[in-house]
DNA sequence: GTGGTCTAGACCACC
DNA sequence: GTGGTCTAGACCACG
Protein backbone atom coordinates (compact mmCIF):
# COMPACT_ATOMS: atom_id res chain seq x y z
CA UNK A 1 0.00 0.00 0.00
CA UNK A 2 0.90 3.19 -1.09
CA UNK A 3 -0.78 6.34 1.27
CA UNK A 4 -0.70 9.86 0.59
CA UNK A 5 -1.28 12.03 3.25
CA UNK A 6 -2.08 16.08 3.83
CA UNK A 7 -1.56 17.36 6.77
CA UNK A 8 -2.77 20.92 5.89
CA UNK A 9 -5.88 19.91 4.15
CA UNK A 10 -8.50 20.34 7.09
CA UNK A 11 -9.12 16.87 6.97
CA UNK A 12 -8.37 14.58 10.11
CA UNK A 13 -5.35 12.16 9.04
CA UNK A 14 -7.00 9.52 10.68
CA UNK A 15 -9.91 9.72 7.63
CA UNK A 16 -7.33 10.16 5.23
CA UNK A 17 -6.25 6.93 5.71
CA UNK A 18 -9.72 5.25 6.15
CA UNK A 19 -10.76 6.89 2.98
CA UNK A 20 -7.84 5.67 1.21
CA UNK A 21 -8.19 1.69 2.61
CA UNK A 22 -11.37 1.79 1.17
CA UNK A 23 -10.69 2.58 -1.84
CA UNK A 24 -8.18 -0.08 -2.33
CA UNK A 25 -10.38 -2.61 -1.01
CA UNK A 26 -13.28 -1.24 -3.21
CA UNK A 27 -11.22 -1.78 -6.02
CA UNK A 28 -9.73 -4.81 -5.33
CA UNK A 29 -6.44 -3.37 -5.02
CA UNK A 30 -6.31 -4.77 -1.64
CA UNK A 31 -7.82 -8.52 -1.73
CA UNK A 32 -9.69 -10.58 1.14
CA UNK A 33 -7.26 -11.76 3.59
CA UNK A 34 -4.37 -9.39 2.80
CA UNK A 35 -2.60 -8.15 5.43
CA UNK A 36 -2.36 -4.01 6.18
CA UNK A 37 0.81 -2.80 7.66
CA UNK A 38 1.24 -2.93 11.38
CA UNK A 39 0.29 -0.01 13.17
CA UNK A 40 3.83 0.65 14.53
CA UNK A 41 5.15 0.02 10.98
CA UNK A 42 2.67 2.06 9.57
CA UNK A 43 3.01 5.00 11.73
CA UNK A 44 7.18 5.43 11.56
CA UNK A 45 6.61 5.19 8.01
CA UNK A 46 4.05 8.30 7.69
CA UNK A 47 5.42 10.03 10.57
CA UNK A 48 2.18 9.83 12.31
CA UNK A 49 1.34 8.99 15.78
CA UNK A 50 0.63 5.40 16.31
CA UNK A 51 -2.73 6.03 18.28
CA UNK A 52 -3.56 7.61 14.64
CA UNK A 53 -2.93 4.88 12.61
CA UNK A 54 -4.72 2.97 15.54
CA UNK A 55 -7.67 5.41 15.56
CA UNK A 56 -7.75 4.39 11.45
CA UNK A 57 -7.69 0.89 11.93
CA UNK A 58 -10.51 0.93 14.72
CA UNK A 59 -12.63 3.13 12.29
CA UNK A 60 -11.93 0.41 9.11
CA UNK A 61 -13.35 -2.20 12.15
CA UNK A 62 -15.97 -0.71 12.96
CA UNK A 63 -17.11 -0.45 9.90
CA UNK A 64 -16.54 -3.86 8.80
CA UNK A 65 -13.48 -3.34 5.97
CA UNK A 66 -11.08 -5.28 7.85
CA UNK A 67 -10.39 -7.70 11.00
CA UNK A 68 -7.85 -7.23 13.37
CA UNK A 69 -6.63 -10.58 15.03
CA UNK A 70 -4.96 -10.03 18.05
CA UNK A 71 -1.51 -10.33 17.83
CA UNK A 72 -1.28 -11.30 14.63
CA UNK A 73 -2.19 -7.93 12.37
CA UNK A 74 -5.27 -6.65 10.63
CA UNK A 75 -7.11 -8.35 7.39
CA UNK A 76 -9.06 -7.19 4.83
CA UNK A 77 -12.24 -8.65 5.57
CA UNK A 78 -14.25 -11.09 2.74
CA UNK A 79 -18.35 -10.09 2.09
CA UNK A 80 -19.23 -6.49 2.60
CA UNK A 81 -17.03 -4.93 0.19
CA UNK A 82 -17.88 -6.28 -3.43
CA UNK A 83 -15.18 -4.66 -5.51
CA UNK A 84 -16.54 -1.98 -7.73
CA UNK A 85 -17.76 -2.18 -11.44
CA UNK A 86 -15.01 -0.09 -13.43
CA UNK A 87 -16.84 2.69 -14.29
CA UNK A 88 -18.08 3.32 -10.32
CA UNK A 89 -14.22 3.52 -10.23
CA UNK A 90 -14.01 6.36 -12.26
CA UNK A 91 -17.28 8.07 -10.85
CA UNK A 92 -15.05 8.22 -7.50
CA UNK A 93 -12.07 9.47 -9.11
CA UNK A 94 -13.78 12.01 -11.07
CA UNK A 95 -14.95 13.52 -7.94
CA UNK A 96 -11.66 13.75 -6.96
CA UNK A 97 -10.40 15.43 -10.20
CA UNK A 98 -12.88 17.40 -10.35
CA UNK A 99 -12.28 19.37 -7.09
CA UNK A 100 -8.49 19.66 -8.33
CA UNK A 101 -10.26 21.00 -11.74
CA UNK A 102 -11.91 23.50 -9.68
CA UNK A 103 -8.55 24.61 -7.94
CA UNK A 104 -6.94 24.81 -11.53
CA UNK A 105 -9.06 27.73 -12.29
CA UNK A 106 -8.75 29.43 -9.39
CA UNK A 107 -4.88 29.22 -9.48
CA UNK A 108 -4.81 30.63 -12.78
CA UNK A 109 -3.78 27.01 -14.36
CA UNK A 110 -4.05 26.73 -17.76
CA UNK A 111 -5.39 23.09 -19.40
CA UNK A 112 -2.60 22.03 -21.17
CA UNK A 113 -0.13 23.15 -17.67
CA UNK A 114 -2.89 21.72 -15.72
CA UNK A 115 -2.62 17.81 -17.86
CA UNK A 116 1.11 18.53 -17.70
CA UNK A 117 0.89 18.47 -14.31
CA UNK A 118 -1.77 15.86 -13.93
CA UNK A 119 0.97 13.67 -15.72
CA UNK A 120 4.26 14.49 -13.61
CA UNK A 121 2.53 13.83 -10.53
CA UNK A 122 1.42 10.43 -11.67
CA UNK A 123 4.25 9.19 -12.68
CA UNK A 124 5.83 10.53 -9.42
CA UNK A 125 3.58 8.45 -7.39
CA UNK A 126 4.34 5.37 -9.63
CA UNK A 127 8.24 5.97 -9.87
CA UNK A 128 8.12 6.37 -5.82
CA UNK A 129 5.69 3.14 -5.72
CA UNK A 130 8.26 0.73 -7.74
CA UNK A 131 11.14 1.98 -5.96
CA UNK A 132 9.26 1.00 -2.38
CA UNK A 133 8.52 -2.37 -3.91
CA UNK A 134 12.12 -3.19 -5.14
CA UNK A 135 13.71 -2.27 -2.01
CA UNK A 136 11.29 -4.75 -0.07
CA UNK B 1 -26.93 29.13 -5.01
CA UNK B 2 -27.97 25.93 -2.89
CA UNK B 3 -25.22 24.81 -0.62
CA UNK B 4 -25.19 21.33 0.79
CA UNK B 5 -23.90 20.81 4.36
CA UNK B 6 -22.45 16.94 5.42
CA UNK B 7 -21.81 17.11 9.18
CA UNK B 8 -20.87 13.78 9.84
CA UNK B 9 -18.20 13.94 7.20
CA UNK B 10 -15.12 15.02 8.98
CA UNK B 11 -14.46 18.21 6.63
CA UNK B 12 -14.93 21.27 8.60
CA UNK B 13 -18.54 22.84 7.76
CA UNK B 14 -16.74 26.18 6.65
CA UNK B 15 -14.66 24.91 4.77
CA UNK B 16 -17.35 22.81 2.72
CA UNK B 17 -18.99 26.10 1.96
CA UNK B 18 -15.23 27.68 1.30
CA UNK B 19 -14.94 24.79 -1.54
CA UNK B 20 -18.66 24.80 -3.09
CA UNK B 21 -18.36 28.59 -3.78
CA UNK B 22 -15.39 27.63 -5.16
CA UNK B 23 -16.91 25.22 -7.38
CA UNK B 24 -19.59 27.47 -8.35
CA UNK B 25 -17.40 30.61 -8.98
CA UNK B 26 -15.48 28.04 -11.29
CA UNK B 27 -18.98 26.51 -13.09
CA UNK B 28 -20.36 29.81 -13.80
CA UNK B 29 -23.04 28.96 -11.49
CA UNK B 30 -21.87 32.08 -9.47
CA UNK B 31 -21.15 35.34 -12.21
CA UNK B 32 -18.41 37.73 -11.54
CA UNK B 33 -19.78 40.22 -9.34
CA UNK B 34 -23.00 38.45 -8.09
CA UNK B 35 -23.76 39.09 -4.51
CA UNK B 36 -23.67 35.70 -2.36
CA UNK B 37 -26.37 35.42 0.11
CA UNK B 38 -25.84 37.49 3.20
CA UNK B 39 -23.74 35.79 6.29
CA UNK B 40 -27.17 36.16 8.10
CA UNK B 41 -29.84 34.33 5.27
CA UNK B 42 -27.20 31.55 4.79
CA UNK B 43 -26.23 30.82 8.13
CA UNK B 44 -30.03 30.38 9.00
CA UNK B 45 -31.02 28.32 6.02
CA UNK B 46 -27.82 25.68 6.67
CA UNK B 47 -29.30 25.78 10.55
CA UNK B 48 -25.32 26.87 11.26
CA UNK B 49 -23.80 29.68 13.03
CA UNK B 50 -23.20 33.17 11.87
CA UNK B 51 -19.52 32.51 13.08
CA UNK B 52 -19.04 29.31 11.05
CA UNK B 53 -20.38 31.38 7.62
CA UNK B 54 -18.14 34.47 8.36
CA UNK B 55 -15.25 32.06 8.43
CA UNK B 56 -16.04 30.71 5.31
CA UNK B 57 -16.52 33.92 3.44
CA UNK B 58 -13.31 35.44 5.59
CA UNK B 59 -11.67 32.10 3.94
CA UNK B 60 -12.81 33.16 0.36
CA UNK B 61 -11.85 36.82 0.72
CA UNK B 62 -8.43 35.84 1.47
CA UNK B 63 -8.00 33.56 -1.04
CA UNK B 64 -8.98 36.32 -3.75
CA UNK B 65 -12.33 34.49 -4.42
CA UNK B 66 -14.54 36.98 -2.97
CA UNK B 67 -14.36 41.10 -2.36
CA UNK B 68 -16.41 41.89 0.82
CA UNK B 69 -17.69 45.44 1.49
CA UNK B 70 -18.52 46.05 4.91
CA UNK B 71 -22.11 47.35 5.23
CA UNK B 72 -22.72 46.03 1.70
CA UNK B 73 -22.30 42.44 1.64
CA UNK B 74 -19.80 39.67 -0.16
CA UNK B 75 -19.59 39.72 -4.38
CA UNK B 76 -17.66 37.38 -6.72
CA UNK B 77 -14.69 38.76 -7.67
CA UNK B 78 -13.36 38.41 -11.34
CA UNK B 79 -11.24 35.39 -12.51
CA UNK B 80 -7.36 35.80 -12.89
CA UNK B 81 -6.53 37.40 -10.10
CA UNK B 82 -4.10 35.52 -7.86
CA UNK B 83 -1.85 37.58 -6.08
CA UNK B 84 0.47 34.21 -6.17
CA UNK B 85 3.75 33.60 -7.92
CA UNK B 86 3.20 30.77 -10.66
CA UNK B 87 5.25 28.48 -8.80
CA UNK B 88 3.23 28.75 -5.98
CA UNK B 89 -0.05 28.36 -7.64
CA UNK B 90 1.60 25.10 -9.14
CA UNK B 91 2.64 23.82 -5.58
CA UNK B 92 -0.43 24.02 -4.39
CA UNK B 93 -2.25 22.53 -7.27
CA UNK B 94 0.18 19.48 -7.21
CA UNK B 95 -1.20 18.93 -3.90
CA UNK B 96 -5.04 18.72 -5.09
CA UNK B 97 -3.34 16.27 -8.05
CA UNK B 98 -1.47 14.59 -5.82
CA UNK B 99 -4.91 13.83 -3.78
CA UNK B 100 -6.50 11.94 -6.66
CA UNK B 101 -3.28 10.23 -8.01
CA UNK B 102 -3.35 8.58 -4.48
CA UNK B 103 -7.05 7.97 -5.11
CA UNK B 104 -6.50 6.65 -8.74
CA UNK B 105 -3.55 3.91 -7.59
CA UNK B 106 -6.44 2.65 -4.86
CA UNK B 107 -9.11 2.31 -7.39
CA UNK B 108 -7.02 0.66 -9.78
CA UNK B 109 -7.11 3.32 -12.41
CA UNK B 110 -4.47 2.83 -15.11
CA UNK B 111 -2.34 6.25 -16.29
CA UNK B 112 -4.26 6.35 -19.74
CA UNK B 113 -7.69 5.98 -18.11
CA UNK B 114 -6.16 8.66 -14.88
CA UNK B 115 -5.02 11.17 -17.86
CA UNK B 116 -7.89 11.03 -20.11
CA UNK B 117 -10.67 11.59 -17.42
CA UNK B 118 -8.46 15.01 -16.80
CA UNK B 119 -8.65 15.77 -19.73
CA UNK B 120 -12.43 15.17 -19.84
CA UNK B 121 -13.40 16.55 -16.66
CA UNK B 122 -11.11 19.81 -17.02
CA UNK B 123 -13.43 20.34 -20.35
CA UNK B 124 -16.22 19.44 -18.71
CA UNK B 125 -16.12 22.29 -16.80
CA UNK B 126 -14.72 24.65 -19.13
CA UNK B 127 -17.56 23.95 -21.05
CA UNK B 128 -20.08 24.66 -18.06
CA UNK B 129 -18.26 27.85 -17.60
CA UNK B 130 -19.00 29.24 -20.85
CA UNK B 131 -22.21 27.76 -21.66
CA UNK B 132 -23.16 30.11 -18.11
CA UNK B 133 -21.89 32.92 -19.47
CA UNK B 134 -23.68 32.66 -23.12
CA UNK B 135 -27.16 31.82 -21.35
CA UNK B 136 -26.63 35.34 -19.34
CA UNK C 1 8.08 38.43 23.69
CA UNK C 2 6.19 41.03 25.44
CA UNK C 3 3.23 41.94 23.96
CA UNK C 4 1.05 45.18 25.03
CA UNK C 5 -2.21 46.05 23.73
CA UNK C 6 -4.58 48.91 23.80
CA UNK C 7 -7.99 48.29 24.09
CA UNK C 8 -9.54 51.71 23.20
CA UNK C 9 -7.62 52.06 20.00
CA UNK C 10 -10.28 51.43 17.86
CA UNK C 11 -8.09 48.58 16.22
CA UNK C 12 -9.19 45.05 16.44
CA UNK C 13 -6.83 43.22 19.29
CA UNK C 14 -5.96 40.29 16.73
CA UNK C 15 -4.81 42.91 14.47
CA UNK C 16 -2.58 44.93 16.90
CA UNK C 17 -1.33 40.88 17.74
CA UNK C 18 -0.54 40.46 13.97
CA UNK C 19 1.15 43.49 14.07
CA UNK C 20 3.27 43.20 16.62
CA UNK C 21 4.25 39.75 15.98
CA UNK C 22 5.80 40.82 12.38
CA UNK C 23 7.36 43.58 14.18
CA UNK C 24 9.05 40.93 16.56
CA UNK C 25 10.27 38.86 13.32
CA UNK C 26 10.91 41.89 11.18
CA UNK C 27 13.44 42.98 13.93
CA UNK C 28 14.97 39.60 14.88
CA UNK C 29 13.19 39.52 18.26
CA UNK C 30 11.41 36.37 17.75
CA UNK C 31 14.41 34.01 15.30
CA UNK C 32 13.59 32.20 12.74
CA UNK C 33 12.19 28.61 14.12
CA UNK C 34 11.34 30.28 17.63
CA UNK C 35 7.97 28.89 19.20
CA UNK C 36 5.66 31.51 19.96
CA UNK C 37 3.44 31.40 23.48
CA UNK C 38 0.85 28.74 23.12
CA UNK C 39 -2.60 29.91 22.38
CA UNK C 40 -3.94 29.16 25.69
CA UNK C 41 -0.66 30.78 27.41
CA UNK C 42 -0.78 34.29 25.70
CA UNK C 43 -4.80 34.72 25.95
CA UNK C 44 -4.20 34.86 29.76
CA UNK C 45 -1.29 36.84 29.94
CA UNK C 46 -3.72 39.44 27.58
CA UNK C 47 -6.54 38.37 29.57
CA UNK C 48 -8.39 38.05 26.20
CA UNK C 49 -10.07 35.40 24.86
CA UNK C 50 -8.30 32.13 23.36
CA UNK C 51 -10.68 33.00 19.80
CA UNK C 52 -9.02 36.41 19.82
CA UNK C 53 -5.16 34.94 20.22
CA UNK C 54 -6.08 32.07 17.48
CA UNK C 55 -7.65 34.55 14.82
CA UNK C 56 -4.25 36.34 15.24
CA UNK C 57 -2.03 33.42 15.05
CA UNK C 58 -4.68 32.23 11.90
CA UNK C 59 -4.11 35.70 10.19
CA UNK C 60 -0.34 35.46 10.78
CA UNK C 61 -0.20 31.48 9.34
CA UNK C 62 -2.17 32.79 6.02
CA UNK C 63 0.58 35.31 5.89
CA UNK C 64 3.45 33.68 5.97
CA UNK C 65 5.37 34.75 8.66
CA UNK C 66 4.66 31.86 11.00
CA UNK C 67 4.39 27.72 10.82
CA UNK C 68 1.47 26.04 13.17
CA UNK C 69 1.25 22.47 13.87
CA UNK C 70 -1.45 21.19 15.49
CA UNK C 71 -0.78 19.17 18.47
CA UNK C 72 3.13 21.37 18.57
CA UNK C 73 2.27 24.72 18.72
CA UNK C 74 3.26 27.94 16.27
CA UNK C 75 6.97 28.60 14.95
CA UNK C 76 8.37 31.81 12.97
CA UNK C 77 8.87 30.71 9.64
CA UNK C 78 11.98 31.67 7.79
CA UNK C 79 12.02 34.73 5.94
CA UNK C 80 12.34 34.86 2.04
CA UNK C 81 8.85 32.66 1.76
CA UNK C 82 6.58 35.09 0.26
CA UNK C 83 4.59 33.15 -1.85
CA UNK C 84 3.36 35.96 -3.44
CA UNK C 85 4.17 38.13 -6.89
CA UNK C 86 6.52 40.78 -7.26
CA UNK C 87 3.65 43.17 -7.92
CA UNK C 88 1.20 41.84 -5.39
CA UNK C 89 4.21 42.37 -2.80
CA UNK C 90 4.90 46.18 -4.24
CA UNK C 91 1.41 47.38 -4.23
CA UNK C 92 0.42 46.39 -0.67
CA UNK C 93 3.86 47.66 0.39
CA UNK C 94 2.27 50.86 -1.43
CA UNK C 95 -0.68 51.14 0.53
CA UNK C 96 1.40 51.13 3.82
CA UNK C 97 4.01 53.92 2.54
CA UNK C 98 1.30 55.78 1.41
CA UNK C 99 -0.30 55.99 4.78
CA UNK C 100 2.82 57.06 5.94
CA UNK C 101 2.94 59.99 3.10
CA UNK C 102 -0.43 60.97 3.81
CA UNK C 103 0.50 61.55 7.90
CA UNK C 104 3.92 63.50 6.22
CA UNK C 105 2.24 66.21 4.70
CA UNK C 106 -0.59 66.19 7.61
CA UNK C 107 2.93 66.53 9.70
CA UNK C 108 4.42 68.94 7.24
CA UNK C 109 7.28 66.91 6.83
CA UNK C 110 9.04 67.73 3.66
CA UNK C 111 9.93 65.72 0.58
CA UNK C 112 13.78 65.10 1.69
CA UNK C 113 12.96 64.97 5.71
CA UNK C 114 10.59 62.35 4.56
CA UNK C 115 13.15 60.20 2.39
CA UNK C 116 15.73 60.42 4.73
CA UNK C 117 13.71 59.33 7.80
CA UNK C 118 12.25 56.23 5.77
CA UNK C 119 16.36 55.39 4.67
CA UNK C 120 16.83 55.79 8.61
CA UNK C 121 14.57 53.58 9.66
CA UNK C 122 14.76 51.24 7.02
CA UNK C 123 18.27 50.90 8.65
CA UNK C 124 17.97 50.93 12.04
CA UNK C 125 15.84 47.91 11.10
CA UNK C 126 17.93 46.14 9.33
CA UNK C 127 20.66 46.97 11.84
CA UNK C 128 18.81 45.89 14.48
CA UNK C 129 18.23 42.38 12.81
CA UNK C 130 21.96 41.63 12.40
CA UNK C 131 22.57 42.34 15.81
CA UNK C 132 20.00 39.82 17.32
CA UNK C 133 21.38 37.21 14.65
CA UNK C 134 25.08 37.75 15.86
CA UNK C 135 24.06 38.28 19.26
CA UNK C 136 22.20 34.43 19.29
CA UNK D 1 -6.64 69.29 3.06
CA UNK D 2 -6.12 65.93 1.51
CA UNK D 3 -7.44 62.62 2.98
CA UNK D 4 -6.39 59.40 2.61
CA UNK D 5 -8.73 56.43 3.65
CA UNK D 6 -7.78 52.95 3.39
CA UNK D 7 -10.99 50.33 3.58
CA UNK D 8 -9.28 47.15 4.13
CA UNK D 9 -6.55 48.50 7.06
CA UNK D 10 -9.34 47.13 9.92
CA UNK D 11 -9.16 50.89 11.01
CA UNK D 12 -12.76 52.60 11.04
CA UNK D 13 -12.73 55.25 8.61
CA UNK D 14 -14.24 57.93 11.04
CA UNK D 15 -10.84 57.01 12.90
CA UNK D 16 -9.12 57.21 9.72
CA UNK D 17 -10.77 60.93 9.63
CA UNK D 18 -10.17 61.74 12.93
CA UNK D 19 -6.36 60.96 12.80
CA UNK D 20 -5.34 62.54 9.71
CA UNK D 21 -7.16 66.21 11.03
CA UNK D 22 -5.70 65.68 14.61
CA UNK D 23 -1.94 65.78 13.15
CA UNK D 24 -2.71 68.33 10.57
CA UNK D 25 -3.90 70.50 13.57
CA UNK D 26 -0.86 69.23 15.57
CA UNK D 27 1.53 70.26 12.80
CA UNK D 28 -0.28 73.19 12.12
CA UNK D 29 -1.05 72.09 8.88
CA UNK D 30 -4.59 73.55 9.91
CA UNK D 31 -4.08 76.79 11.53
CA UNK D 32 -6.56 77.63 14.08
CA UNK D 33 -9.94 79.55 12.40
CA UNK D 34 -9.40 77.37 9.55
CA UNK D 35 -12.90 76.23 8.15
CA UNK D 36 -12.94 72.35 7.56
CA UNK D 37 -14.58 70.60 4.53
CA UNK D 38 -18.48 71.00 5.06
CA UNK D 39 -19.33 67.17 5.99
CA UNK D 40 -21.77 66.82 2.29
CA UNK D 41 -18.53 67.82 0.45
CA UNK D 42 -16.38 65.63 2.45
CA UNK D 43 -18.32 63.28 2.25
CA UNK D 44 -19.22 62.87 -1.40
CA UNK D 45 -15.02 63.30 -1.99
CA UNK D 46 -14.57 60.26 -0.12
CA UNK D 47 -17.49 58.17 -1.52
CA UNK D 48 -18.23 57.93 2.12
CA UNK D 49 -21.59 58.04 3.99
CA UNK D 50 -22.34 61.28 5.74
CA UNK D 51 -23.06 59.67 9.21
CA UNK D 52 -19.09 58.40 8.85
CA UNK D 53 -18.18 61.94 8.56
CA UNK D 54 -20.18 63.69 10.44
CA UNK D 55 -19.04 60.90 13.55
CA UNK D 56 -15.49 61.91 12.67
CA UNK D 57 -16.62 65.75 13.27
CA UNK D 58 -18.37 64.67 16.59
CA UNK D 59 -15.64 62.81 17.82
CA UNK D 60 -12.99 66.04 16.79
CA UNK D 61 -15.04 67.95 18.76
CA UNK D 62 -15.87 65.84 21.40
CA UNK D 63 -11.54 65.97 21.90
CA UNK D 64 -11.70 69.76 21.62
CA UNK D 65 -9.61 69.75 17.83
CA UNK D 66 -12.26 71.87 16.16
CA UNK D 67 -15.89 73.62 16.87
CA UNK D 68 -19.15 73.19 15.29
CA UNK D 69 -20.99 76.44 14.77
CA UNK D 70 -24.68 75.64 13.42
CA UNK D 71 -25.33 76.96 9.74
CA UNK D 72 -21.66 78.09 9.47
CA UNK D 73 -19.38 74.90 9.34
CA UNK D 74 -16.87 73.64 11.47
CA UNK D 75 -13.65 75.33 12.39
CA UNK D 76 -10.33 74.49 14.10
CA UNK D 77 -10.38 75.50 17.48
CA UNK D 78 -7.63 77.67 18.96
CA UNK D 79 -5.65 76.24 21.92
CA UNK D 80 -4.95 73.31 23.78
CA UNK D 81 -3.05 72.16 19.98
CA UNK D 82 -0.02 74.24 20.30
CA UNK D 83 1.74 72.52 17.40
CA UNK D 84 4.63 70.62 17.76
CA UNK D 85 8.22 71.17 17.68
CA UNK D 86 9.74 69.68 14.34
CA UNK D 87 11.12 66.70 16.24
CA UNK D 88 7.76 65.61 17.60
CA UNK D 89 6.60 65.99 14.84
CA UNK D 90 9.21 63.35 12.80
CA UNK D 91 8.83 61.04 15.71
CA UNK D 92 4.78 60.31 15.15
CA UNK D 93 5.81 59.91 11.48
CA UNK D 94 9.08 57.60 11.90
CA UNK D 95 6.56 55.05 14.05
CA UNK D 96 4.11 55.18 10.40
CA UNK D 97 7.32 54.45 8.28
CA UNK D 98 8.32 52.08 10.86
CA UNK D 99 5.42 49.84 10.06
CA UNK D 100 5.89 50.36 6.20
CA UNK D 101 9.63 48.81 7.20
CA UNK D 102 8.49 46.06 9.08
CA UNK D 103 5.85 45.57 5.75
CA UNK D 104 9.05 46.07 3.64
CA UNK D 105 10.93 42.85 5.36
CA UNK D 106 8.08 40.70 5.44
CA UNK D 107 6.99 41.10 1.57
CA UNK D 108 10.87 40.95 0.80
CA UNK D 109 11.57 44.56 -0.81
CA UNK D 110 14.93 45.21 -0.53
CA UNK D 111 16.29 48.49 0.78
CA UNK D 112 16.73 50.23 -2.59
CA UNK D 113 13.36 49.35 -3.98
CA UNK D 114 11.72 50.45 -0.39
CA UNK D 115 13.02 53.83 -1.24
CA UNK D 116 12.21 54.32 -4.76
CA UNK D 117 8.60 53.34 -3.53
CA UNK D 118 8.80 56.07 -0.91
CA UNK D 119 9.96 58.47 -3.18
CA UNK D 120 7.26 57.50 -5.75
CA UNK D 121 4.37 57.49 -3.96
CA UNK D 122 5.23 60.85 -2.20
CA UNK D 123 5.77 62.47 -5.55
CA UNK D 124 2.40 60.66 -6.49
CA UNK D 125 0.05 62.98 -3.56
CA UNK D 126 2.42 65.47 -3.84
CA UNK D 127 1.13 65.41 -7.85
CA UNK D 128 -2.29 64.91 -6.58
CA UNK D 129 -2.08 67.49 -4.29
CA UNK D 130 -1.02 70.66 -7.02
CA UNK D 131 -3.69 69.19 -9.41
CA UNK D 132 -5.98 69.62 -6.85
CA UNK D 133 -5.21 73.33 -5.44
CA UNK D 134 -5.13 74.40 -9.44
CA UNK D 135 -8.42 72.53 -9.83
CA UNK D 136 -9.91 75.31 -7.26
C1' DG E 1 -29.88 45.99 6.68
C1' DT E 2 -24.65 44.53 5.95
C1' DG E 3 -20.04 42.47 7.72
C1' DG E 4 -16.43 42.51 11.83
C1' DT E 5 -14.95 41.68 16.52
C1' DC E 6 -15.04 39.67 20.94
C1' DT E 7 -16.48 36.58 24.77
C1' DA E 8 -17.55 32.23 27.11
C1' DG E 9 -17.55 27.75 26.87
C1' DA E 10 -18.03 23.31 24.49
C1' DC E 11 -15.95 19.20 21.90
C1' DC E 12 -12.46 17.11 18.70
C1' DA E 13 -7.86 15.68 16.61
C1' DC E 14 -3.27 15.03 17.49
C1' DC E 15 1.34 14.59 20.33
C1' DG F 1 -0.42 19.47 26.49
C1' DT F 2 -1.20 21.64 21.50
C1' DG F 3 -4.25 23.98 17.81
C1' DG F 4 -9.08 23.71 15.29
C1' DT F 5 -14.03 24.02 15.06
C1' DC F 6 -18.51 25.30 16.44
C1' DT F 7 -22.24 27.58 19.17
C1' DA F 8 -24.73 31.38 21.37
C1' DG F 9 -25.04 35.86 22.03
C1' DA F 10 -23.18 40.56 22.60
C1' DC F 11 -21.64 45.16 20.60
C1' DC F 12 -19.59 48.08 16.83
C1' DA F 13 -18.96 50.32 12.11
C1' DC F 14 -21.06 51.37 7.97
C1' DG F 15 -25.03 52.42 4.38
Amino acid sequence: MQFGLNFKSGIAVYLQLVEQVKAAAASGALQTGEPLPSIRTLSEDLRVNRNTVAKAYAELESQGVIETIAGKGCFVRAGGTSPLRKDARRKRLAEKIDDAVVHAHHLQIERDDFLKLAEQRYDALAGRRARALTAE
